[in-house]
DNA sequence: TCCGAGTTTCTACAAATCGTAGAAGTTCTA
DNA sequence: TAGAACTTCTACGATTTGTAGAAACTCGGA
């Protein structure tokens, strides 16, 4: 009953919500920061920090996520960029299909102006 | 705890199975035909009649189905094509970050060299 | 018109994932 | 070295998905 291409596993929405802080902090985060930036986020509110550690843990075991550490804590890290999950969930949906061609002329037509303008450009780039 | 955007909603391994039948079969399919079509591709062993059924009904309550009688059964189609959906899932990943410009930068960057001369194609034929 | 085979709906269960967190163990720092 | 700070272990409920039996329904042919 395996699912989720390796590679690409979904994420949940705290997981999520945890990605977004540490990508939004290149230095890393401990679980206490965590805690306190998710509080403020969302109305003050403290999950336990139990919590997010089992949050950090999972995020590592699907290699999202990575930690050194800094004095009897840990310092957390997101592992991989944003874009870089972005764009390979992109491709791995992308994949899912045999004919490209028709999925991407569908995905060119579904994106705003501006996004087909940048895709233009980035695509511009590699040409050289 | 609600998860996935609503219109994005994910397909597990069978439903997926189902759905490339059905897309591979645009008049439509009975559940018994499907149940031997999947049977044919992987050797032999044919899942109850009901698992079927039941993977049918959750895909129609997630859009991706409709049906119709055909004699006292019915006769299962797609509702979305596969590019849709494809170019949808694509759209959701992308929608996950707010610099879309770095998300895409690197989406051009990961595509194959033949997808990305799809994609200028494609936006190109945008442009007129 | 009514029966029975073919279909569908209802109900159910197990595994996996995810949010959530207590209890118990580990580790620094004062 | 003790206590506070942190982490690991364990756990539970909700949701999703694969799987399918039992019961209900439907229709074509006798």
């Amino acid at each position: 009953m395996a699912n989720e291409r390796a590679g690409t596993p979904r994420l949940g929405e705290l997981e999520r919500a945890v990605m977004d802080l540490l990508w939004a902090t290149p230095e890393g985060s401990t679980a206490q920061e965590l805690v306190e930036r998710l509080a403020t986020r969302d109305g003050g509110t403290e999950l336990a920090p139990t919590t997010i550690l089992t949050v950090l843990d999972r995020l590592r075991r699907k290699d999202f996520v990575d930690r050194e550490r800094a004095g009897r804590a840990h310092r957390y890290r997101a592992v991989r960029t944003r874009d870089d999950v972005v764009a390979a969930s992109m491709l791995a949906a992308l994949e899912t299909t045999d004919d490209r061609r028709s999925a991407l002329v569908r995905f060119a037509g579904a994106v705003s102006a501006e996004e087909a303008a940048l895709l233009r450009e980035a695509l511009a780039e590699l040409e050289e």
